[in-house]
DNA sequence: CTGTTAGCGCATTCAG
DNA sequence: CTGAATGCGCTAACAG
C-alpha cells in the first residue's frame, strides 16, 4: 500500500502538502495540488485511517453494544444506527453481550480501548461493578439505549413502556376483561419493568383487584410457561393475556396451545415488540410496536449532539410506540359474565 | 488516559519492560513484573488499541458488509459473525450496503482503509466496477458471504441453494401439483438466482411442461405483485406458489388475499427464508430455513483460516438448508383432477 | 534480565 | 504558498 511518502517524491512536495492538499486544510498552488492529485490517482494512495487517528485523536468511529443481537428489535436498533452513523460518516464496531455481565464489561472495554469516539450500550440485565465504575469514569460520550436507568447521567433513549400498556389494559378493561395475566418475564430490565409498572397503574386505575390479576416475572422460561399453565388451568381463568416481548409472547403462545385454549376465542391476547407482518398470520396479534430503528437513529443523534457539545445537560428520549389493534384482541366472544359481575361487584 | 510512560515511570522501569509484561512477550524478573502490575492498577492504564494495531500492522478486527441489514436472515449472519469474531477476540466493524452499489464500495474502502484483518463480504445485487477492481487487488483476506460467485478467486459460504428447491418442488409434484408460480425476484442476486435453477431442474426431470410453470423475475416488487395477481385469476391458475425469500413471500401472501385464495385451500404455499416462529401461526408455512447464524459463524471460520494460511487454495462452503413441511403445502384438498391429467397427458 | 531507539503513517506547528 | 520536524502510543529490533 502507498503511504504519502511515495505520494509526495511523486509529485515532487513534501508530505506535508500532500496532507493537505488531502485534507483541505490550507491553501495550494492549483497546479502543485493537481500534481499531487495525479500522484494519488496513479499510485492508488489512500488514507491510513489507523494512522489518522492516533495523530488525530479521533477515530470516526462508534461503537454498539447490544444485550441480545438475536432479538429483533435490537436488530432493527443496529440496524437503526448503522443508518445513522454511516450517514455522519462514522463506522461501526458492533459487539454483542448476549446479556452476559462479563462480556459485557470485556466488549465495553474492547470498544473504547480502540477510542470509538462514542459508546452506545444497551446494557445488560444485570451489569458487572467493573462496567458501573467504568461507566462513572469514562470521558468518551455514552448513550444508552432501549434499557433507560433513571438516576444516570447519561444521554438515554427508549421506548415509553409505560403508556401503551396502559392504554392497552384500559382498552381490554373497557371490552369486558377483569382477569389478566401479564408475562412481566425479567423486570431487572427497565424496558420489562416499566411495561409491568404500566399493567399496574392500568388495573388500579380502573379499580381492579390487583390479587385477581397474575404477574408472571423472572428469568426461567419453563418456570414461567408452567406458572401460565396453572393459571390457564385454574377455575377463574385470565381471559386476556399479555406479553412484555417476543420471546415472552412465543411462551404464552406455545403454553396457550397446551392448555388447548385458541386465540382470540377463549382468550385473548397482545404482545410488546411482537412479531414481524403480523396482519399476515392468524391469529392476528395486537400488538405494541417500538420504533426500534428509530430507537437506534436517535441514540446516533444523541451522541452527535454530545460529541458537538460535551456539556449540554443529559437527555433522555423516550419515542412512543404505537398499538396494532388486531383480532386477538377484539373478536373474542366476550368475557364470562359472571365473572365480570364478580370482578366489578368487588373492586379493588 | 495514562499511557506506558506513565506507567513505567511509576514502576521506575523502562517502556519496553511495560510492553513485554503486558503482552508476555519476554521474561520479566517477577518482582519488576509486580511493581509494573501495581503501577498499571493504580494509573488504570489500558493498551491503546489504535497504536497497538499501527506499530503491529494488524488492528485484530474484521469488517462485515451485508447488502440488506434490515432482512432478518442477514440480521441472524451478522449475529452469527459478531458470535464467531468475539470468541477469536475480534471486533466487528459493521457496514450495511442496503443493496445501493455505491454504498457498497465506500463501505468496502472505509473497511479497508481502517486496515481490517479480513473483510466479509455480502455482495449487492450489483457492484460497481471500483468494487470489482478493488476485490481484485486487494491484498487483505476477503470471504464472500450468502451470495457465492462461480469463478471467483474467494474464499465463500453459502447455502445450498438448488438442492432443497428441487426437494421442495418434488415433493409437490409428488402431491400432485402441477401448475406453479415461483416468485423468483431479483435473480442477478445469485441465491434467487439458484433457487431459480433448482425450480427449473425440478420442473424438467419430472418432465413437465416449463410453458405451465410461472416464473415471475425483477426487481419491481408491485410489478411481480400484479403479475402473480394476474396469474392467479387467470383460467389454469397455478396450484402452489414458491417464494425465493421473505420480501417476495410477504408480497406472495399479499397477492394471494388480494385474490382471495386461502392457503392452504386453494393454493398451496411455500417459502425460503420465511418467518420465525411459523409453527405459532396459521397459515403454517412449509419454510426452506437456512442456517444463517451458521453461515455467519462459517465466515469467519473460514476467514480465520485464511488469515492463518493466506495460501490455501479457496475453498467454498455450502450449508445444507432444512425443509420445514408445514400445513400450507400439506393440507390443501387435492389439485384440480382435470388439469393434472391435462398436465400428464402433455408432458414437455 | 532490562533499557534505548527507531519507526508504524499521519496531522500539524513552526519556519521560511 | 510550501517544507522540515515533531510526536500520537506503541512494539520490536538491537544493545548491553
Amino acid at each position: 500500500m502507498a503511504t504519502m511518502v511515495q505520494v509526495a517524491e511523486m509529485a515532487g512536495v513534501s508530505i506535508s502538502t500532500v496532507s493537505h492538499v488531502l485534507n483541505g486544510t490550507r491553501h495550494v498552488e492549483p497546479e502543485t495540488k493537481q500534481r499531487v492529485l495525479d500522484a494519488i490517482s496513479r499510485t492508488g494512495y489512500r488514507q491510513d485511517a489507523l494512522a489518522r487517528a492516533l495523530r488525530r485523536s479521533r477515530t470516526d468511529s462508534i461503537g454498539l453494544v447490544v444485550p441480545d443481537a438475536g432479538e429483533p428489535a435490537f436488530a432493527e436498533m443496529v440496524h437503526g444506527v448503522e443508518h445513522a452513523a454511516a450517514n455522519l460518516g462514522l463506522t461501526l464496531i458492533l459487539a454483542n453481550s448476549a446479556e452476559n455481565p462479563e462480556r459485557e464489561e470485556r466488549a465495553t472495554h474492547a470498544l473504547l480501548d480502540r477510542r470509538v469516539d462514542g459508546l452506545i450500550l444497551g446494557r445488560a440485565a444485570v451489569s458487572t461493578p467493573g462496567l458501573l465504575q467504568l461507566l462513572e469514569e469514562e470521558k468518551t460520550p455514552i448513550v444508552l439505549l432501549d434499557r433507560v436507568f433513571p438516576d444516570l447521567p447519561f444521554d438515554q433513549v427508549g421506548a415509553d413502556n409505560r403508556e401503551p400498556m396502559e392504554r392497552l389494559v384500559a382498552h381490554l378493561i373497557a371490552a369486558g376483561h377483569r382477569r389478566f395475566a401479564l408475562m412481566a418475564g425479567d423486570i431487572r430490565v427497565p424496558t420489562l419493568r416499566e411495561r409491568g409498572e404500566g399493567f399496574g397503574n392500568a388495573i388500579r386505575a380502573a379499580g381492579l383487584d390487583p390479587a385477581d390479576q397474575i404477574v408472571l416475572s423472572g428469568t426461567d422460561d419453563d418456570e414461567l410457561k408452567d406458572r401460565l399453565l396453572d393459571a390457564f388451568r385454574a377455575p377463574a381463568r385470565p381471559t386476556a393475556v399479555i406479553a412484555g416481548s417476543t420471546p415472552l409472547a412465543v411462551s404464552a403462545l406455545r403454553t396457550a396451545r397446551t392448555a388447548g385454549l385458541t386465540i382470540p376465542g377463549e382468550v385473548a391476547f397482545a404482545a410488546f415488540d411482537g412479531f414481524n407482518h403480523s396482519d399476515l398470520f392468524e391469529p392476528q396479534i395486537t400488538t405494541v410496536r417500538q420504533p426500534a430503528f428509530d430507537v437506534g437513529v436517535a441514540a446516533v443523534r444523541l451522541l452527535a449532539d454530545r460529541l458537538h457539545d460535551g456539556d449540554a445537560r443529559p437527555r433522555t428520549v423516550r419515542l412512543q410506540q404505537s398499538i396494532e389493534f388486531r383480532a386477538s384482541t377484539e373478536d373474542f366472544p366476550g368475557v364470562d359474565a359472571d365473572r365480570v359481575a364478580d370482578a366489578v361487584a368487588e373492586p379493588a
